[in-house]
DNA sequence: TAAAAGATCCCCT
DNA sequence: GGGGATCTTTTAT
């Protein structure tokens, strides 16, 4: 069995109990994972992600459970996918005990490998670094969709997350993208010497 | 029943 | 730097 470190080891897969902590100690955490895809023939680094609490006005879990918003109060580790802005997937990681509203949202990522699969799905003309250096590109590039909310990141389904190698760069904290309310927290993480960060 | 806002992205100027 | 695309969810009447 794996602690709440999530696995020592480089390749380690994502663990409920990972999870099971309060959404932004998890977000911290998760820079350096790696999100596979496709069996692992698709793979990115986590470099940028944000925080979302019950308690936080700008989290879709804020006024309690809906048909959409379900998966963010399943068991850790699941995958809370959303549909925005009339034409757009995001992918979060499901955080705290089952029952909470928690999620990390993964906003970033780097290419590390299938990048010739990512680009036919994003799009002509996109740059390496433009790949994945969004929500929703993230998970055009991936293919996540509705299909997959509520599906498990520990194993087993058609998306997981396993412990990268160390050494990142600095990791710099600020504001939130693209959010009206809850400003005033620093909950997104990034490496700010990573070039594939959305911004 | 209607209206507005939304955890975004892309193209144009 | 600015606006349009596009539609689901939520809130107001």
């Amino acid at each position: 069995m794996v602690g709440a470190d999530g696995g020592q080891r480089v390749g380690a897969l994502l663990d409920p109990g990972f999870c099971q902590r309060p959404a932004p100690e998890v977000a911290q955490d998760l820079l350096g994972w790696e999100l596979w895809g496709e069996r692992g023939a698709l793979r990115a680094r986590i470099v940028e992600v944000e925080a979302y609490t019950e308690s936080d006005p700008a989290s879709h879990s804020h006024r309690g459970p809906t048909p959409r918003n379900g998966a963010m109060f399943g068991p850790p580790g699941t995958l809370y996918v959303y549909f925005v802005y009339g034409m757009h997937w995001c992918a979060n990681v499901v955080c705290g005990p089952h029952g909470v509203g928690e999620a990390v949202l993964l906003r970033a990522a780097a290419p590390l490998r299938g990048q010739a699969l990512m680009a036919a799905r994003r799009g002509s003309g996109r740059s390496e670094q433009e790949l994945c250096n969004g929500p929703a590109k993230l998970c055009q590039a991936f293919a996540v969709a509705g299909e997959h909310d509520g599906s498990t990141l520990c194993g087993g389904g058609d998306f997981e997350l396993r412990r990268g190698p160390g050494g990142l760069g600095p990791v710099t904290a600020g504001p939130r993208v693209g959010i009206s309310q809850g400003r005033g927290v620093p909950w997104r993480w990034y490496l700010s010497d990573d070039p594939h960060v959305s911004r």
